[in-house]
DNA sequence: ATAATCCAAATTGGATCCAATATTCAATAT
DNA sequence: ATATTGAATATTGGATCCAATTTGGATTAT
């Protein structure tokens, strides 16, 4: 007998589906920062109680994703300049060691993958999906590593400035140039030259940072 | 009208006060690695329902203590000796940073703390209290950086090789030599050679990371 | 005796209800 | 008119109850 399987226990509990869309709708920006989020009025629109919204609000809190008052409830987190630049500052010593711990390990199935979605994020046409393309072949990338640790910072990190990623995308040849360093790190990568990558995704994530910095208030 | 106020609003929730107990019985080794986690029996053991406790749980999980599958429940998270090493490695990348950051922040008074501290421990008779006076110092050196999200990702690294740490410090000499290491990063702190506490910071982690390795099943 | 099956107990996930707190707005006093 | 009080409403935190699933043991068939 052949079927199609799958790992039941692994269906997603009401609180996770919560949690996975609140978290999409923050770090896209769908919910802006600062708002409120009831959790009456989500349990409504997911048809369930309040109690696994509860729970996934307390979960996107231990992320850093909102903020949570005793009896007032939580808001869509968000970050002062400086805070942002520290946000960045933590991505650039921690990205390019994964990319230096990935370049080896990095099969050509994955280049290949990895080229694609590079050409994806440089043809780009709609600004919706800058975002999500950028992300997509920088995850690529990380994805053959074995430093799962680093990974979830760098996720976690990526998160909560998914935000900023996509404003600045949109900015002035923002997508020209990052699709520009995407391309120079892929060469690295397919070069296997683990160093170059590595010092390539440091300046590039610095150098969004300073972007980034300079069209922020106070900037 | 002068009166001794408090916030009432930051009175910790039953969720939380569960949290902060579990968390601190897991990394001090009380609750053993693999070890269920029943609702019902927390819940008892506070007075409360499982309301909170499921909370809590939630919370552990999301910091990588506790590892939960659905309508299984929840046990305590054990790292494999790949996944110890990563960590400390995570954590010889980002706390020298912290150090840096932090050394020309130390005033005088939080030097003559660090200095209270890094003596207790050296003069630590208790193996009990090896871990906690550890942290302490480290804490305390820390505490002047303005770096709140690179603290946030080393508080929780050595959340997860807390009970590790402890286990090496009462190894051969492992006490004898953390003191002497934690004596030089105190001075190069005092000196205001951020590079050098930084360096000395480093070395430290890879080090324990190092003696650790040794003894653990496979080293 | 052994393996498969089924049922009861244990446990978790979620829904509903109540309590505690915050917020809003009307009423009142100055 | 403005500030203060107090009640009504909204919202969150927690308790209790029910449903879904797992687990372990008894039962039965081979």
């Amino acid at each position: 007998m052949k079927l199609k399987t799958m790992d039941i226990s692994a269906t997603a509990s009401a609180s996770s589906i919560v949690f996975d869309a609140l978290r999409k709708a923050i770090i896209e920006g769908q919910l802006e920062e600062g708002e409120p989020l009831r959790q009456d009025e989500i349990a409504r629109l997911f048809n369930t109680s309040r109690i696994p919204v509860r729970e996934a609000i307390s979960r996107l809190e231990e992320q850093g994703l909102v903020k949570t008052q005793r009896y007032k409830g939580a808001v869509v987190a968000g970050l002062s300049p400086k805070e942002t630049a520290e946000i960045f500052d933590l991505r650039a010593l921690v990205e390019p060691e994964i990319i230096r711990n990935a370049v080896p390990l990095m099969s050509s199935e994955l280049l290949a993958e990895a080229r694609e979605k590079c050409a994806a994020f440089s043809s780009a046409t709609d600004p919706m999906t800058y975002g999500d393309l950028n992300r997509a072949f920088h995850e690529t990338l990380y994805s053959a590593s074995d430093l799962k640790f680093f990974q979830e910072i760098s996720d976690n990190a990526i998160d909560r400035v998914e935000r900023q990623i996509r404003a600045q995308l949109v900015m002035s040849n923002g997508m020209e140039r990052a699709g520009r360093e995407h391309f120079a790190i892929l060469e690295a990568c397919e070069k296997g030259d683990a160093d170059l990558a590595s010092r390539l995704t440091r300046e590039h994530i610095q150098g969004a940072k300073a972007s980034l910095l300079k069209h922020l208030p106070g900037g």
